[in-house]
RNA sequence: GGUCCCGUGGUGUAGCCUGGCCAAACACGCGGCCCUGUCAAGGCCGAGAACGCCGGUUCGAAUCCGGUCGGGACCGCCA
């Protein structure tokens, strides 16, 4: 008999009494009483207690994680030894034959185990660390959510297209992943930050219906939630318009959240126009599972005696607010804390009401100030006065840090929302026009009569899709218009030789017959984080990277021989060292 | 580029703030012995770390200071 086709450990139930079986699979536990010896013998599907008798010959080399194979007939436990806690506990295997196929040393650390090990551990082993149960359902969860997505685009005709991976430099911002040229001395193909200009160009060849669950590179720093390589659900479909869009998404995500949760999301999801998000959240991806709003005190402060605010207020910048419920009761240490957090975000500090402020304020101003937070007698009022976007950023850590610790987050809701519409311009460093999200994005054309006099209140045809604090995808309908997007790129500023370079591929397939097309791109990787209850992506990626992009188990990345150096045509110069 | 947290036997932690009682404690694992029904099995015995690395302060450092390496969280960055 063959082990692949043997039972699964983990599938044996009361139903199977009385089989003849074969099992293959790792020792998980072992309870060893002389006489007799228990295994717990586990395969992907779980685990299944094993009888041993008269196995004193054995006993030695049964070593946890050895992998075996048993010969044995499945029995029912004898009365009150079921274990309830087991999907299998309701039976056992009595061995009569026990062969151990493969001996394991002691692992680097505890695979059944339900404590973490030390992260450092996992990558470097991470072989071993895809062994315990939590870590193989995380790589069923995904290969279920893949499954499903398949599933759900091909009922509705859209067709998988695979795209290069070696490929050229696209127009997004992120630093891209270059790989040298053999054949062409100098020159570099760039790994796709996502096939944003394909799947354009599939629209022109008629396609129509476009996804593909495609690996993306960009080369930017780490986070919880961002490797360097991800996956995308690919989108890109021609004749819609944002509602077909948003339905098909939102239909999307409410099959993922019934097949695999068995909740039922409601459906549409609310939209959120991107000022107000940052304006109400400090964030472009809120996290609506507490209430928590932040208000501008401009106006109530803009002649204050306080010269921290108004000084930030003449000065162009924003103060914005928080009420804290029951933050009176807030120890000094926290608000020490609160302090801490609101610096390493590059905030200067933090005021809070009542307290130290409060006697540059007038009467009228401390009212004005409970009116607009909505604070009551016992709350407590926290205050930031910084430039806009460094008032925002401060604010929305302040929001989640206070939310977290007061335990306002409702567990087990899921608050999806559109960011939408969004602005088709905004400011860089220098003050000067960019795009918000990139060249090809559609504005409302009812806005483009006053582009001039306020671009930075141009909408966009642009959306991002977000749950619990997470961006979850994000795209736009796409401009087809070669008129609106001659006015765009002039309206940016762009050269012309700077466009045929980065986009004349595009805009010359442009002229042959362009259907009107937008799409999307959900994350995979942070759809299965939600899905599968964890904070890090790196739980959901099967040999992922750390923080400073190196892959422990593997060593990547590495020095290369000189010969394929010069084969390439590429020379290390290494870093000057700060010089002592 | 920046801020913050962590680094102690194979593993997970305690000790570090308030230096000496710490060649370092506990649990799991590991080795040996006992035990026919356990399920985180149990009992007894045993081996195993000079506390990431380098340097400094001190009579004395796992404990204080500086640097460095590695892991993590965040800001910048990431349409």
């Amino acid at each position: 008999m063959s082990g692949f086709t043997a039972p699964h450990c983990g599938a044996l139930r009361a139903s199977d009494e009385g089989h003849e079986v074969d099992l293959y699979g790792w020792v998980a536990r072992r309870r060893d009483h002389g006489a007799v010896i228990f295994i717990d013998l586990r395969d992907r599907w779980g685990a299944v207690q094993v009888v041993i008798r008269d196995a004193e010959t054995l006993s030695a080399r049964l070593r946890l994680e050895s992998v075996v194979r048993v010969r044995g007939k499945v029995q029912r436990r004898p009365n009150g030894s079921e274990n309830p806690r087991m999907a299998t506990g309701e039976v056992e295997v009595v061995s009569d034959d026990l062969e151990i196929l493969s001996e394991s040393q002691p692992t680097p650390f505890p695979i059944e185990d339900p404590e973490e090990p030390d992260e450092k551990n996992r990558l470097e082993y991470r072989y071993l660390d895809l062994r315990r149960p939590h870590m193989t359902k995380m790589l069923e969860l995904r290969n279920k959510v893949n499954r499903i997505i398949r599933d759900y685009m091909e009922e509705r005709e859209f067709i998988e297209v695979e795209t290069p991976i070696l490929t050229r430099s696209s127009p997004s911002g992120a630093r891209d992943f270059l790989v040298p040229s053999r054949l062409h001395p100098g020159s570099f193909y760039a790994l796709p930050q996502a096939p944003q200009m394909l799947k354009q160009l599939l629209m022109v060849s008629g396609v129509q219906r476009y996804y593909q669950i495609a690996r993306c590179f960009r080369d930017e720093n780490l986070r919880a939630d961002r490797q360097p390589e991800f996956t995308q659900l690919d989108v890109e479909m021609s004749f819609c318009d944002e509602e077909d869009v948003f339905t098909l998404i939102e239909g999307l995500f409410a099959q993922l959240w019934q097949k695999i949760l068995g909740i039922t999301l409601p459906v549409p999801f609310p939209r959120l126009d991107i000022k107000e998000s940052y304006l109400r959240y400090g964030t472009d991806k809120p996290d609506l599972r507490y209430e928590l709003e932040i208000s501008d005190l401009g106006d109530a402060l803009r002649e204050t005696r306080a010269e921290i605010f108004r000084k930030v207020l003449a000065g162009g910048g924003v103060v914005r607010a928080l009420s804290v419920p029951n933050g009176k009761e807030l120890a000094r240490r926290e608000l020490d804390e609160l302090v801490t957090v609101a610096r390493g975000a590059g905030g200067q500090g933090l005021a809070w009401l009542p307290g130290p402020m409060e006697k540059f304020l007038s009467d009228g101003e401390m009212s004005d100030v409970r009116r607009l937070t909505g604070a009551g007698e016992n709350d407590l009022v926290l205050i930031v006065a910084d430039r806009r976007r460094k008032a925002e950023t401060v604010m929305g850590l302040i929001r989640q840090e206070v939310a977290r610790r007061r335990k306002l987050v409702r567990e087990g809701e899921w608050k999806f929302l559109w960011i939408n519409p969004t602005y088709l311009f905004e400011e860089d460093d220098q003050g000067k026009l960019t795009y918000a999200h990139h060249p090809f994005t559609r504005p409302f054309a009812e806005d483009m009569p006053f582009v001039e006099e306020r671009p930075y209140d141009v909408r966009a045809h642009a959306y991002d899709i977000v749950c619990n604090g997470y961006e979850l995808g994000g795209g736009s309908l796409r401009i087809y218009d070669p008129a609106m997007q001659e006015r765009v790129f002039q309206l940016l500023g762009m050269p012309l030789e700077t466009i045929r370079a980065r986009f004349g591929t595009l805009l010359e397939a442009f002229t042959y017959g362009v259907p009107p097309h937008g799409g999307i791109a959900p994350g995979i990787d942070r759809i299965v984080m939600m899905l599968g209850g964890t904070d890090n992506i790196r739980d959901v990626i099967a040999f992922p990277k750390t923080q400073s992009m190196s892959d422990l188990m593997l060593g990547a990345p590495s020095e290369v021989d000189s010969e394929q150096l010069d084969e390439l045509h590429v020379k290390v110069v290494p870093p000057q060292k700060a010089s002592s």
